[in-house]
DNA sequence: CTGTTAGCGCTTTCAG
DNA sequence: CTGAAAGCGCTAACAG
């Protein structure tokens, strides 16, 4: 009663394995009472074909593998809700793994992936990920790949993402316009793309507004794990804030940044606007609930996450027949809150 | 050169497939110049034994199903790390499927993986799983389960969650302790075992401290989806403050009940811990930076996911030999914040 | 309309 | 020490 085959509802019907097969897919080669006896034995007791067979039968494992740096980050888990939807309405299932920002450790999971016969792959490179190769590799072999997320402009592929260089201006173009001058950034190293567009963004704001750019107001966190980002971004904002000069504004640069510099500022006793006022990259539905309301720049994540695996979709059924790369980039939204109110302005 | 085969290296060096094969495994049985001979050759032309033909010939995929409700939870996905986390480590991969809280869905979640061949299955199962007759007739197939998160009473088999009545009761007690006697609950439907758990802990904390049960205090929201959810708890609180005497302090059972909650309230204009206090069950780390901070009961997710792969490894490598299924109940901690500071107490 | 056959890539007896 | 052969469960020609 373990597991039920295709050769024993044959045996028990009195019928040939390839007959049952046809039978279950509805060929039109097979008679309508056949059918319903075969249908009606399977239902009976719980057929389920092994996909694993029919996956090493059709070359298909009708499963698309993700990487991403880690499911627990809200952000990350909203995109893969968006890429599950479309997956599995698709009739693909997925394989997530985790890359913990480590390049060595994105390469196991690409391996495996591979090895596993995934149809296809969806990413979000690791923040070591500075060169491609080892994606081209894989591309080159055949395999559909769809960037998403952290897109990259030296690797020629499908890709999803934001507009980080707008984005990032946007977020400091209104910092400035609540009169701020003095604005600090807080990034991951510019050898990461996106955060190379999106120091590009910042640095590009306060030219166009005729603001210097000092070097020192520009932080880079190289730390990855939980803590160890925690204790980086404490140290960044205390050093920020023991500048002869300190800023008036700072401008968090990734999700996880944000609510650590909330922490920290929180923890160093600094009044937020008052005496720093924040802005920061970040998806979280608290916002509106922190202290103080915090003003970000929010990425459509579960959107992303449904382009992505759409287009890869397409580049799996052979849809896709345009000849070039195409990289989408969808509008972020500025949710402005109390963390960036104007400068000067009384408190409410 | 799309994907080598055991085939392609025994051609290539003029081997047989099964020679290759065993020199790749490193068998007694093969020569240590051949195996070098061979281990090189795959190396360099990047070998990867395709794992579905292995899987189907072993009768083993290598893989673990973990069934959730929403991968879009900081919750679920603190605790999806900790399984993978030990399942990476065990060299098991594992196939995330999300049930959205819907019973039908979560059957054919679990159709899915059994057709995967997954070797055990994680489930913590939908709001709407009222009874676990699927799940016992999976179990009776052989296929090991270990329940996790939401564990029930009714069904036997392991489980790893957390004392939920005791949970609860503290929360409650905690309240009363702070000289709140109106205490009310917001919570799922008693038909979902860890909800019902709950407030018997909650029911239980009143009837020590000699505080009358009113139905009235006791809210069930039904709604699954985001949105509704969001509605549903803004007119159950609406409804809680235009009692004729409205509570003083709430309750909320679940993670999502808890921010709602304090959504709720805010949109409401009502004042917290003032009007009404707050304590919830919720992993958020930003609970320090809300407004208030937000009392919560804090559950060991990532520790919670970790032990519960870790058992059903157990059942799958047949190293548990115990008769007896065993449920593990981790404890919670009480993080108290002022969302539930004392009454009367002082505004800081 | 149904059955026979071959084979997906791999592991595993069993012979050489 | 190496190879030939069978078979995991399924599908897809190709025959009947």
């Amino acid at each position: 009663m373990a597991t039920m085959t295709l050769r024993d509802i044959a045996k028990a019907l009195d019928l040939s394995v390839s007959t049952v097969s046809k039978a279950l897919r509805d060929s039109y080669e097979i008679g309508e009472d056949t059918k319903k006896r075969v249908a009606a034995y399977a239902r009976a007791n719980h057929y389920l074909p092994n996909r694993m067979a029919k996956s090493l039968k059709e070359g298909k494992s009708g499963s698309i593998g993700v990487v991403i740096c880690s499911i627990d980050n809200s952000f990350v888990s909203r995109m893969l809700d968006g890429i599950d939807s479309t997956c599995t309405q698709a009739g693909y299932d997925i394989i997530i793994m985790q890359n913990k920002e480590s390049l060595a450790q994105e390469k196991a999971c690409l391996n495996q992936l591979e090895a596993r016969g995934v149809e296809g792959i969806l990413i979000s490179p690791s923040a070591e990920t500075v060169n491609f190769e080892h994606l081209a590799a894989l591309k080159d072999t055949g395999m559909p790949i769809v960037l998403f997320d952290r897109i990259s402009e030296q690797f020629e592929s499908y890709q999803v993402g934001i507009d980080n260089r707008r984005g990032a201006f946007q977020a400091t173009q209104h910092l400035i316009a609540n009169g701020y001058r003095r604005i600090a950034l807080l990034t991951l190293s510019p050898d990461v793309p996106f955060a190379a567009q999106r120091r590009e963004g910042y640095a590009n704001a306060l030219k166009q507004h005729h603001i210097p750019y000092r070097p020192a107001f520009v932080r880079t966190v190289q730390a990855h794990g939980r803590e160890a980002l925690k204790d980086s971004v404490r140290a960044h904002i205390r050093a920020l804030l023991d500048l002869p000069e300190p800023p008036e504004a700072l401008f968090a640069a990734t999700d996880q940044l944000s609510t650590q510099s909330l922490a920290a500022l929180h923890q160093l006793g600094c009044q937020i606007p008052g005496d720093m006022a924040l802005i920061g990259f970040s998806n979280t539905e608290l916002a509106d609930m922190l202290t103080p309301p915090l003003s970000t720049v929010y990425q459509p994540a579960f959107q992303i996450g449904q382009l992505a695996a759409e287009k890869l979709i397409e580049l799996i059924t052979g849809k896709d027949r345009s000849p070039d790369y195409e990289t989408v980039r969808l509008p972020i939204r500025l949710d402005l809150r109390d963390s960036s109110r104007p400068r000067f302005q009384a408190t409410v």
